[in-house]
DNA sequence: GTGTTTTCTGTAAGCGCTTGCGGCAGTGTG
DNA sequence: CACACTGCCGCAAGCGCTTACAGAAAACAC
């Protein structure tokens, strides 16, 4: 049916074997012979079959993505950075939704992984040893997204550092009382959470300020997370003056929290996000601006850089980068605006008038 | 290097042509015999070679998903229901993004997906007869997400029901003129912007409204798209007191816009969207919500059953099945509310008590 | 008991590429 | 002019499966 290396060959009245060095662009091929053969193959419509090629080769031309969700925003916005580094090199992309990195979160076991992908980028990966190890093992090049692990490439920001800029400041426009909302300190956690909390830390300990134990509210990554944690600080018999979020979306839970009581995000409770989400702008939401789509990016091209490399020269460079982040001031955070820019600002106006 | 199945031939004491049949579940394998080479097999940590499964068999295991984007929530949304039937099915799944489907959008070309993908999932096509001509030039199992076209199987919601369902909801609050934002009427948009313009159509005739041609406002399906319609809705000399925007996105765009000229969803001017968006509850955005996440499932499943199915019967079972919608109102289409739900009202109550 | 099925299993021919190796011109070198 | 190179190219052996097809054995019929 299909027209096979085979019929370009005949047709251009070289061996298979040229056809395929030629159309590959591999050394060893006359100029005038390489160009006839792209021609033929041009006009015969050919194109490599991908099982017989993978099979010859060994190779797959596939790198897999591990993601706890797609659904989300971080992860939707990772993928697109991959696949936006992907469409320029003829890589197919497999994706692996595996659950949340607290929980369930498991890397595909190595059958699901073995013959189908060259490489891996792992999103979040659980602060985890036998996940890191685990993933070595596979012997293949991976490289990290939003989190890292020594001994593997990884890109991300500086958590610790996003942590403590947040945290300072809320600390800057006069807070005190200041509490953290963030994923539970769990082992099979995973690292981002751990060290925005240790940012968060560090900042109120350089500020003279202590953190009390009652001001840590814990929470699954989500709004909900968020939203239930913010609803225990508000119970505290002295709750925060000031909320850090260690995501924007658990920092529009915390907002839709302070909603439901009554209050008003930067007016009643500051809330400061690490993320930089779409809608963080619509919400008015102060936050620490991680560039996302970047981070996959950045990983995808550090992980076809080694793919391209033979395999022994591999591992050497296993490089954490940290790209940077921004603060952004909204709304969340200046008590004078309220939550809603303008026009709340406008209509409270209106109301105390 | 990798046990092949020659190995576990080998061990289990069979030809390699019992190992596969045993190990793929087919007949004509003595129930003893299948036992013993499964328990090998295991034993060794046999995984077969995909490459070589694939080359020999012609199948590839593979479906793609085409879509505009991967990080929008819509999308996304799809996707993570796309996954989840896949998972239980030892299927991959290949992403292309192809970029917005009123623009540059375009299916990638047919050496891309040739030997790739055995099936497509098409999601947000648009409305070109030209694509839906070259999908089926393809001759493979399609399945269309979120849009419908003659011939080609589908799953999505009845948009033009449920435009007419959220104007209606309008018209029932009180509401004569009522704006709507959506896509473009563009040839090579996508059905659903059209549709729902159409069910709003339908519904302002039907009360006997007029539908003035200066209360449709375009843009894209994105928070900017929707701000920007509404911002020039605002600047009419008789603005609309109520907005059906087709789609969440765009209504949080619409009430973007009115924060900023001061006013308040819900209270100055009512506003409903399309979606079901995660952070529509958080907006206090009423929506008609639509399965998104479903819709992905749905179609998959409908795919793989086609898969299944030997070639010469396929196609003969087309189907456009359109799922359920629900209507979800809040407090952005009750004036008496507020946009900010329950925490609003109280504070609305006090300051009018 | 012979002839016919049925059930199970093996043989072997691919599937369409890649790649190590060798051959054969053509070009330098002494 | 013999020699070794160098540059191109073809041969052919796989890569690890799947799947007609055929054969052997067991089960059944008469």
């Amino acid at each position: 049916m299909a027209i096979t290396i085979r019929d370009v060959a005949d047709a251009a009245g070289v061996s298979t074997a040229t056809v395929s060095r030629a159309l590959r662009g591999l050394p060893h091929v006359d100029p005038l012979t390489r160009e006839r053969v792209e021609r033929v193959a041009k006009e015969m419509d050919y194109v490599v079959s991908p099982s017989a090629s993978r099979l010859a080769s060994g190779r797959t031309g596939t790198i897999g993505v591990i993601a706890p969700f797609i659904a989300r925003w971080f992860f939707s916005t990772v993928l697109s950075g991959v696949e936006s580094v992907l469409q320029a090199s003829d890589i197919d992309l497999l994706v692996f939704e595996v659950g949340d990195p607290a929980t369930h979160y498991r890397i595909p076991p190595e059958q699901r992984l073995r013959g189908r992908v060259d490489g891996l980028l792992v999103v979040s990966l659980p602060s985890d040893e036998s996940a890191v190890a685990h993933l070595l093992s596979l012997g293949m090049p991976v490289s990290l997204i939003g989190s890292s692990a020594a001994g593997v490439p990884s890109v991300s920001i500086d958590d610790v550092a996003a942590g403590r800029i947040a945290t300072q400041h809320l600390i800057n426009i006069g807070h005190e009382r200041i509490a953290i909302i963030s994923g539970q300190p769990n082992p099979t956690g995973f690292t981002p959470a751990e060290d925005r909390r240790r940012g968060y830390q560090a900042a109120l300990t350089e500020a003279g300020l202590s953190a009390g134990e009652e001001l840590e509210g814990y929470g699954y990554f989500t709004v909900a997370g968020g939203e239930q944690a913010m609803t225990g600080l508000l119970a505290l018999s002295k709750p925060p003056t000031a909320v850090f979020a260690a995501s924007d979306e658990m920092a529009f839970g915390a907002i839709r929290a302070l909603q439901r009581h009554g209050m008003r995000p930067g007016h009643d409770v500051a809330v400061i996000g690490i993320d930089g989400h779409d809608l963080s702008d619509l919400l008015d939401l102060s936050t620490v601006v991680q560039p996302v789509r970047d981070l996959g990016r950045m990983a995808t091209e550090a992980l076809l850089t080694q793919l391209r490399l033979p395999a022994a020269e591999r591992g050497l460079v296993a490089q954490a980068t940290a790209v940077p982040t921004s603060l952004v001031v909204r709304g969340s955070t200046v008590p004078s605006q309220g939550i809603f820019g303008t026009g709340s600002r406008r209509a409270s106006a209106a109301v105390l008038g």
